[in-house]
DNA sequence: CCAAGAAATTAACCTAGGTTAAGAAATCCA
DNA sequence: TGGATTTCTTAACCTAGGTTAATTTCTTGG
């Protein structure tokens, strides 16, 4: 894949963030990581402090609890600056892994470099700030979907709002996205479809 | 209580976050909230697009589930900034409430025009994203910990992460913020103390 | 300092969702 | 295309934590 296209696509993104941005600033060459369907990007507990960027595919961030089950925190569809902003700014290992559920292409940027050069552009601190706005506000709706409502609701919601991903998504991951056991998704449709004729 | 000591405290805190800030550009006059232990600052679904800056005491967020139970979602002490990135950024109404658990002494600006007027210095822009990163960093832990640990653990490490909280704080509330009943906290607690001697 | 309300505990019972297990359906290669 | 692997469903049983309700302990305002 063209390096410059990557680029085209990255940059594309950042001003789609809404802030022109001079990128005369930056003099970093970027990685390129293709990953394939299946396999991970980086593990939880692997250092990931880099800026990575999904030019096309799909992923899912993937954490594991104590007793060894996953957990979906969140589906990010390309293009978008994806990773672990806590990971990235602190230098601390990752909390959770992302898993291609497609061939994807992702590209990254050591993050420290990266940021102090761009940091001298105004219009990039916009647009990193509208980012971080972007991102903290879906955790908000989120955490407040899981405490407010039940499993089914939740299920439906997701629906409703990401019906590509629907079809696209191994019920597990959806299941594990919602907060429950592939077992209880089965059950709570089996409830669904009877109710609905 | 003198304007300017709140005023002095407010430069602090964005001090603090490291970066020196002109403040010449901000000409707003900010607004004075006294709250009472138990009152609100604002309750779920009002609107909060102002910048909301805690001088003193401690607050909790909370919100309101479909069944009409609590739920904190996290507690805040001054100095800090408060309130709902999601409600200031984009104007809709808040996902939760915030409520004073003892006598506290809040201020607030406009948001569109503070940061309209802010956004002109570069100091501001990246002490603003740094704050973006510190609660999106402090989200990322907690989403976490709410899908790795059991609830028992999550009141363990409450206690070990907030040890003068677990003295102010009812335990309902505590109870509320590790996403259980005050009952079964109670049930946890009797267990432990049995354990322990 | 006391009465009234609020907070915390305990007990008995209930339920959503977890677990294990086994079969059916879908998917993926070779 | 067909055997193998993975995914999904269903059933039977289990458990953490919810619910209701009664009792005790703490706070707090007058």
């Amino acid at each position: 894949m063209d390096q410059a296209v990557l680029e085209a696509s990255f940059r594309a993104y950042f001003l789609g963030l809404g802030h022109d941005i001079d990128w005369q600033y930056l003099s970093l060459s970027m990685m390129l990581h293709p990953v394939r369907k299946g396999d991970y990007l980086f593990h939880q507990g692997e250092l990931a402090n880099r800026l990575y960027f999904l030019h096309s595919g799909l992923v899912r961030y993937v954490g594991v609890s104590d007793a060894g089950k996953e957990f979906t925190q969140t589906f990010v569809k390309g293009p978008r600056v994806i990773g672990s902003t806590r990971a990235m700014v602190t230098g601390m290992p990752v909390l959770f892994g992302i898993q291609a559920l497609s061939d994807t292409m992702v590209i990254s940027y050591p993050w420290a470099e990266f940021f102090q050069q761009m940091s001298q552009d105004k219009g990039f601190l916009a647009s990193y700030m509208a980012f971080l706005e972007q991102i903290f506000i879906a955790k908000e709706e989120r955490e407040s979907a899981f405490v407010k409502h039940s499993a089914e609701r939740r299920y439906l919601d997701f629906c409703a709002d990401y019906p590509e991903l629907k079809e696209q998504v191994p019920l597990q991951y959806i299941a594990s996205y919602i907060g429950i056991t592939p077992i209880a998704l089965s059950r709570i449709r089996q409830k669904l479809k009877l109710s609905n004729g």
